[in-house]
RNA sequence: GCCACCGUAGCUCAGCCGGUAGAGCGGCGGUUUUGUAAACCGCAGGUCGGGAGUUCGAGCCUCUCCGGUGGCUCCA
């Protein structure tokens, strides 16, 4: 911020025409002003302000009043004035940080007089002239000093008290402690993950230092990788990854259009300078990507949510269409997280994320609502692959009084889960939301990670103005439900490789699920001879992700290779084979060795894959003409 | 963002006290034509992550930037 301080005998402005459109309109009292005898302000903030507005705000007071007290000045004057600065703040966050200044002002003993933000303004200053008359101050934000004093969100988050609890599908409740670092309050026997689950979040233990087990794998099956041509957490996605991925995503479409969900699409990037946007990034001030268009700065989405209300916003809805659900699935979702926080397919700066949010009546609607999507979720897990309950451990988040006022509910919730849950009861509302659960998995490193989310929003409706006509014909603020069906899909695949690396320290076969493994079958012929047989059979393989290794290894390294890749289905073609007509086939899955015929092994896969979506092979077929991606 | 560790061939790694770079796999060429997790021989392949510094001389020491991992903070 850099700040002109002239001591004047007067100064008097009066406004002419708006310079930003998002400008309020002024009251005909704030249109013109003037004061005598008052040190003047000149302020420019900028864009090194916008992280911590209370603080440069306070430092910009502290120094007003350092000068006023040196010039002996009663009277102070506010001028927001872009022309100090070649860095300047957006003027979403500029005029917060103003009117922050104008609000800590008027709690001292000065007289103030604010010109208004975001107008053009004729003035006259007569400036006294003496030596202290004239002077400029750069001002800094927060050093370590100043940032101890938190900001009021953070002081109101600090205020919020957290009470844990496990939940008994019963619905007995047990309050937890922390006892020597250890989570104490239920017998954990039986429910090892639940432990670590909740002592990753009361004692926020981490008891493992190795790099997560997928970060090796999805770069060992060519599945995903790093990109240093990038910015650290957007990865690429080699053929192989692509497809897992994009089966992923169609699933998790296929089953919410199925649900009722209507799928739409937003823009990636918003307008800073949105009135709806405002209050609600001004929170988090620091977690955007910034991208410059040619004439306005915006920020790259970190969710569905604005695309969806601000569409909500603008639909004509009525009682009698509710619930009603929007749908999208964003490629990208961005969040600037912090260097280390990021973790190969677990944490991310860009991912993929399927966001539905439902409009619901009344907390009735949303309760039963959130339900429905319950099912919903928990088949998609099942049927991607995971064993549910077992694979996950719910994370329930409530305030005290949505909990009193709903015990059935949450009774009911635990109930349906059919194990014992976590649950963390906040002594007053801080978020959006009430209620919220989600389904964490927890990995090899002891880390969890939430996958499946909903929550029961009370208050975007009325931040961004979604209003539906009730049954009197009065409008009304919906409650909305935001659910991640599946959590983020890079998600899914850093639970489905960790699941995998679970298997290979039990010394059973790690593999992905059939319906998402690369290539289902593999051809491998034991000499030159079958491979026209083996062509043959490939044209039998259709509708299934079949392959040929023609690179006329020896069978072991063939079959290696295979295993390496993990394939489910690995058919040896020799000259017996070739005479019966028949495939020895190794099945991945149970580890034996078998003759099949190509229809059974077409079947086996059939039945592995029933109902889950389906992509041809996004590689050369014949092994010797498809490129390795790495080493 | 802070602290620590790491970055050498496409991959996985070795490289001593600072003296000018090595293996295996993979690739390419050849021999072999194989019955269930690596046949054999040969060849090519390196700004030692980038930049700066110290030194007669830097993969090795110093600074800085980039990337990765772990911990902290964070996770709307």
């Amino acid at each position: 911020m850099r700040v002109l301080f002239l001591h004047c005998d007067l100064l008097e402005y009066e406004v002419r025409e708006k310079a930003l459109p998002s400008a309020e309109d002024l009251p005909p009292e704030k249109r013109r002003g003037r004061i005598e005898d008052a040190l003047v302000c000149f302020i420019s903030a900028e864009h090194e302000d916008e992280g911590d507005p209370e603080g440069i705000a306070r430092e910009a007071v502290r120094n007003i009043e350092d000068v006023a007290q040196q010039v002996k000045a009663t009277r102070v004057a506010i001028y927001p004035y872009a022309h100090l600065s070649s860095s300047l703040a957006s003027s979403g966050p500029a005029k917060r940080i103003f009117g922050l200044i104008e609000e800590r002002l008027g709690k001292t003993q000065f007289e103030v007089l604010a010109s208004p933000f975001g107008y053009y303004k004729s003035f006259t200053v007569r400036v006294k002239g003496h030596p202290l008359s004239e002077l400029s101050r750069e001002i800094h934000p927060a050093g370590a000093a100043a940032r101890e004093e938190a900001s009021e969100a953070v002081k109101a988050e600090q205020k919020l008290v957290s009470e844990w609890f496990i939940v008994e599908p019963s619905g007995a409740l047990h309050p937890l402690r922390l006892d020597g670092g250890m989570v104490a309050g239920f017998d954990f026997a039986g429910h090892e993950n639940l432990r670590k689950f909740a002592s990753y979040e009361m004692a926020k233990s981490r008891e493992a230092k190795e790099e997560p087990p997928h970060a090796r794998l999805m770069r060992e099956l060519e599945l995903v990788d790093y990109e240093p041509g990038s910015d650290p957490g957007n990865l690429r996605f080699y053929a192989k990854g692509r497809l897992v991925k994009g089966l992923l995503e169609e699933f998790v479409t296929r089953r919410m259009i199925e649900y009722g969900a209507m799928e739409v699409e937003s823009p990636v990037m918003y307008d800073f300078e949105h009135p709806a946007l405002q209050s609600y990034l001004n929170r988090f001030p620091a977690r955007q990507y910034i991208v410059q268009t040619p004439n306005k700065k915006a920020f790259l989405r970190f969710s569905a949510c604005f695309g969806q209300f601000l569409i909500a916003h603008d639909m004509v809805i009525s009682y009698k269409q509710l619930p009603l659900s929007l749908y999208e699935l964003t490629r990208y979702s961005f969040r600037a997280e912090q260097r280390g926080e990021l973790a190969a397919l677990r944490r991310l700066r860009a991912f993929t994320m399927p966001d539905c949010h439902a409009l619901c009546a009344d907390l009735g609607q949303a309760k039963e609502q959130l339900m429905v999507r319950f099912e919903v979720a928990w088949k998609l897990l099942e049927d991607t692959g995971f064993r549910m309950p077992e694979d996950f451990e719910v994370g329930m988040r409530v305030t005290k009084e949505f909990y009193e006022g709903n015990m059935e509910f949450v009774n009911a919730y635990a109930r349906r889960w059919g194990r014992p849950l976590l649950m963390e009861q906040w002594s007053h509302q801080f978020f959006y939301y009430v209620f919220k659960y989600e389904w964490n998995f927890v990995d090899a490193n002891l880390k969890a990670a939430a996958l499946t989310t909903d929550q029961i929003d009370t208050e975007n409706a009325k931040r961004f103005g979604i209003t539906y006509t009730d049954a009197e014909g009065k409008e009304r603020h919906p409650y909305i439900l935001h659910l991640s069906p599946s959590g983020a899909i890079e998600r899914v695949m850093y639970a489905l490789l960790e699941k995998a690396a679970f298997d290979i320290d039990a010394g059973t076969p790690p593999m992905l699920p059939t319906w998402l493994a690369p290539v289902q079958v593999r051809l491998i012929p034991v000499s030159k001879d079958q491979l026209p047989h083996c062509e043959k059979l490939l044209a039998e393989f259709s509708g299934v992700r079949a392959d040929l290794d023609d690179l006329g290894d020896s069978l072991n390294k063939s079959v290696r290779r295979a295993e390496k890749e993990w394939i489910p289905y690995i058919a040896v073609v020799g000259k017996k084979e070739v005479e019966s007509g028949s495939l020895t086939v190794r099945v991945r899955s149970t580890k034996e060795q078998k003759s099949m015929r190509p229809a059974e092994v077409m079947e086996n896969i059939a039945r592995d894959t029933e109902g889950r979506p389906f992509r041809p092979l996004p590689l050369p077929i014949r092994l010797s003409k498809r490129p390795t991606f790495r080493g």
